[in-house]
DNA sequence: CTAGGGTTAG
């Protein structure tokens, strides 16, 4: 039927049935229906339209008939986009009842008008009308999109005093609202009181846990609705486990995730693709990630940014930048977000210049205001240069005031180019803070030591300990048959650590022939030379290699995660059992990877 | 007298 054609039949009812000379009950009706057979048969908004206008013309509107209800209803359940219409055709009825208010409701939702949603509730309420069952999921999820805890509360007390109190979709509903509000206690004491969960359930508290960032408790309940059997996991859920597995760097949990869509959904779509390529790339599997994302039919703006701040975090700036110009060639507007990659790409593979022109860039082309991270990674980016004046100006320039990254960046920027006077300005500023944070002590008294200012480092010391603060152990953990082993410098707790330091021996042979010598200059102890090469062999990140070395076949990679930045005696040290031992081995830590490869690390140095 | 529900990434 084309639009024309529907139109014209209108035109036809209109000519052929002129208003009655003496008007009954049936006849009316009978025009009412025709009307609306003819309405419901329009495909498009236009049509509707004037099919519509047509309709008022001839008869005048049927305000409060069922045809006004099923103009509301026909609106809202379009995908027209024509909520405006529904809306105005709404306000012509006198007297709105359940319907009305349930349809027009739920279409706004679905139309993502959450507020004019929320408001016509308050509307409905005030009128003493009681939305149904179908309607209380659809005001809950504006709630949560609108991250609206009073109003969900005010609805859920609503569904409460009800006879039923909400069957199993308000449940669901009511488990996500509390989740994206940030009230996991409400939506686990509402979960553990389903009795009946359905996958949805599942779903919802497991995306809840993800949304405050309970990776590890995501997992856990993940492994209890595998047990619980019955309920195949779907993608939307898997999407929230993937996302728990790339925080938590847990490659092996995010591989068998990866199995299981393989064998179980045909065609990912693309968020659990961008969310495999994400979990990839930052448990250290840059090339699986890059390899996945090249396989996307239609990469969009969020596949982009997980690739390029994924090249950001592996230190390959040039690509992330080629990445990016990639992006804005298919025509993507870059966010706030992109633009963090972008810069930390720049930043950790030392490219000032281009750097600099994107930060401008970011303002003028893309009209996106620079956060605080964006000035911390310009701060980085500088610092890491040695440029330490332009970056402490950077900071005094800065709109907003700047917080603990910031200062804590330059601080460490210092520390790496040793100046010890920009470092302390640093310090000042970031103790200011009232920063509950040891490893800032440590750094700035680190500093005092590499400058033989041995009073100033007992001071800050001192005042550490005076604030009850401990310094973080440094440590490394290593993955060796689906287990994790953790150690810390010197360690020996390990049940192996005899064997583990006779390897460190042997590796130690090897590597003086490849011309190794262990560089001291970093341990900051006041002790003599041959003890500060004894420091250094017990190192965590040498044990773990060591274990990893003993355990695991010839040729398999080494992946290492720690917790602080390694000193550069193990990154030399890396290098050179990379090429010994002809491994690959991946480094992680806080912030960046090094990839060790036939002696060379991908940092190239700069880190 | 009608229509029809939850969840997914950087």
């Amino acid at each position: 039927m084309t639009g024309t054609s529907v139109l014209h039949q209108s035109l036809l009812l209109a000519k052929k049935q002129d208003p009655p000379e003496h008007p009954q009950v049936n006849n009316i009706r009978l025009k009412e229906e025709e009307c609306l057979s003819l309405l419901k048969r329009c495909s498009n908004m236009e049509e509707f339209k004037q099919v519509h206008a047509q309709v008022i013309k001839c008869w005048g509107l049927f305000s409060n008939s069922f045809v006004a209800s099923n103009l509301v209803a026909t609106c809202a359940l379009s995908d027209w986009g024509s909520m405006d219409y529904a809306c105005s055709i709404f306000r012509q009825i006198d007297d709105p009842g359940a319907f009305e208010f349930n349809t027009l409701i739920r279409g706004l939702v679905k139309d993502i008008k959450f507020e004019e949603a929320l408001f016509i509730y308050q509307e409905m309420v005030e009128r003493g009308v009681e939305p149904d069952n179908f309607t209380y999921p659809a005001l809950l999820k504006a709630c949560a999109r609108l991250r609206a805890l009073e109003e969900g509360m005010q609805i859920h007390g609503h569904v409460f005093k009800l006879e039923f109190q909400g069957d199993l979709f308000v449940q669901n509903a009511l488990i996500n609202m509390y989740g994206k509000c940030e009230e996991i206690e409400f939506s686990s004491a509402i979960f553990n009181r389903t009795d009946q969960k359905s996958v949805a359930s599942w779903s919802a508290i497991i995306s809840a846990h993800a949304s405050v960032g309970l990776w590890y408790e995501c997992l856990m309940l993940f492994g209890e609705m595998s047990r619980e059997g019955c309920w195949r996991p779907e993608e939307s859920t898997l999407v929230s486990v993937l996302s728990a597995c790339t925080h938590l760097g847990a490659l092996d949990f995010g591989r068998c995730t990866h199995g299981y869509l393989l064998r179980n959904i045909s065609e990912l779509n693309i968020i659990v693709q961008t969310s495999l390529i994400d979990m990839y790339v930052k448990c250290g599997c840059l090339a699986k990630g890059l390899g996945l994302f090249q396989m996307l039919a239609k990469p969009n703006r969020l596949s982009y940014s997980v690739i390029i701040s994924g090249l950001a975090m592996h230190g390959r700036g040039y690509e992330a930048l080629r990445v990016f110009s990639e992006m804005l060639r298919q025509g993507l507007e870059p966010d706030d977000v992109v633009y963090v990659g972008v810069l930390s790409a720049c930043s950790h593979a030392g490219l000032v210049n281009e750097g600099r022109q994107c930060f401008e860039r970011m303002i003028s082309e893309h009209g996106i205001v620079p956060t605080l991270e964006h000035y911390g990674c310009m701060v980085d980016l500088m610092g890491r240069a040695g440029l330490l004046g332009e970056a402490l100006e950077l900071v005094k320039r800065m709109p907003t005031e700047p917080n603990d990254v910031v200062w804590r960046s330059l601080l460490s920027a210092c520390k790496v180019h040793q100046d010890l006077e920009i470092g302390e300005v640093a310090a000042k500023n970031l103790l200011q803070l009232s920063s509950q944070n040891p490893s800032d002590y440590v750094v700035l008294s680190n500093m005092y030591a590499q400058a033989q200012r041995w009073d100033d480092v007992a001071r800050t010391q001192i005042e550490m300990a005076r604030k009850g603060l401990k310094q973080t152990p440094g440590f490394s953990l290593v993955e060796v048959a689906r287990k994790v082993s953790k150690f810390v410098t010197q360690d020996r707790s390990h049940p192996e650590w005899v064997n583990i330091y006779e390897m460190i021996h042997q590796m130690e042979w090897q590597l003086k022939f490849e011309g190794y010598s262990p560089d001291t200059s970093q341990v900051l102890l006041d002790v003599n030379e041959d003890e500060k090469r004894e420091r250094l062999k017990g190192h965590s990140q040498k044990l773990a290699i060591a274990f990893a070395l003993i355990h695991t076949s010839q040729g398999s990679p080494i992946r290492i995660a720690r917790n602080l930045r390694m000193c550069n005696d193990c990154h030399t040290y890396t290098k050179l059992i990379s090429v010994i031992y002809q491994r690959e081995i991946i480094v992680r830590d806080r912030k960046r990877f090094h990839h060790f490869k036939d002696g060379t690390c991908s940092c190239r140095d700069y880190w």
